[in-house]
DNA sequence: TCAGTTGTTTATAT
DNA sequence: AATATAAACAACTG
């Protein structure tokens, strides 16, 4: 689930919740998801509000700054007073008056705590802008040099930060693009219309802190494991392995050609 | 039992 | 040099 989305949720959610809290421990329930080991030097400090960069959430917590990614199971569950452990709470942030969990089943995400802005940048240096911050000429400059499939281009980190899998299936759709095709064969007016799709499928999906369970979107048709129909025309989705990733379109509102 | 899974990194191939 | 592909990471679902 994790992607700009999300995280934009998980965002809300921390400053709702946990932002202004005195941290007074934290707890490594599973010492190998506290990515840089050490917490010493947190208890007693604020926690900061939570900014966001791609997939990743930043706090600074005293002169320490606090970074998540939730890689693909990770979230956030702030519990008030005491709330029961959950048996994939993998790193507590016990706070005065309550505690904020990272959750992960998969473990593929983890907590950093940087106390240099030099390893700051080591995590998160290499990260295009986020996608919030591309407007269309910067979209048209970041894909002008590049070659291979729409949907690699927009998955890859390091050129926009924040579309995953889910995202960049729902753009392609919206824009009715074909997530294979070849960037040199999209003219002026379907790249400029990638954008906008861009840009309207996460002014609609924040709100929701995730691409939203309703008629209308893609990711609503696509179901684990067979593809359903086409939102707008009803033909049966496509299903294949595009740029390493499962990709679902519609073979009638996007066409290869 | 086995294939499949929203993310990233690394190695390898083209 | 830039892209593409596969595997690995770990744990669960259908």
């Amino acid at each position: 689930m994790p992607e700009l989305s999300d995280v934009e949720g998980f965002k809300r959610y921390l400053n709702r919740h946990a932002a202004g809290r005195r941290i007074e421990r934290v707890d490594r329930v599973d010492r190998s998801m506290l990515r840089t080991g050490s917490v010493r030097g947190l208890a007693g400090c604020e926690l900061g509000s939570a900014r966001r960069h791609g997939k990743w959430l930043i706090a600074e917590a005293g002169l320490a700054t606090v970074l998540m990614h939730f890689g693909m199971t990770g979230l956030l569950h702030w519990s008030g007073n005491g709330g029961a452990r959950h048996v994939h709470d993998r790193v507590v942030f016990v706070l005065d008056g309550g505690e904020l969990a990272y959750r992960d089943m998969r473990k593929f995400g983890g907590v950093w705590i940087a106390r240099e802005a030099r390893r700051v940048d080591e995590l998160i240096g290499s990260l295009g802008p986020d996608a919030l911050e591309v407007d269309r000429d910067d979209f048209r400059e970041l894909l002008a040099p590049r070659r291979g499939s729409v949907k690699a281009a927009l998955m890859d980190q390091t050129l926009i930060a924040g579309l995953g899998n889910l995202l960049v299936d729902e753009i392609c759709w919206r824009a009715r693009v074909h997530p294979g095709l070849a960037l040199a064969r999209i003219g002026p007016e379907r790249r400029d219309r990638l954008h906008a799709c861009m840009r309207a499928v996460l002014r609609d999906s924040i709100p929701h802190g995730r691409i939203p369970p309703e008629p209308g979107w893609l990711t609503g048709a696509r179901d684990d494991r067979r593809s359903g129909a086409c939102p707008r025309c009803g033909t049966r989705l496509r299903r294949a392995t595009i740029a390493g990733r499962t990709t679902v379109w519609c073979p009638r509102c996007q066409p290869k050609r």
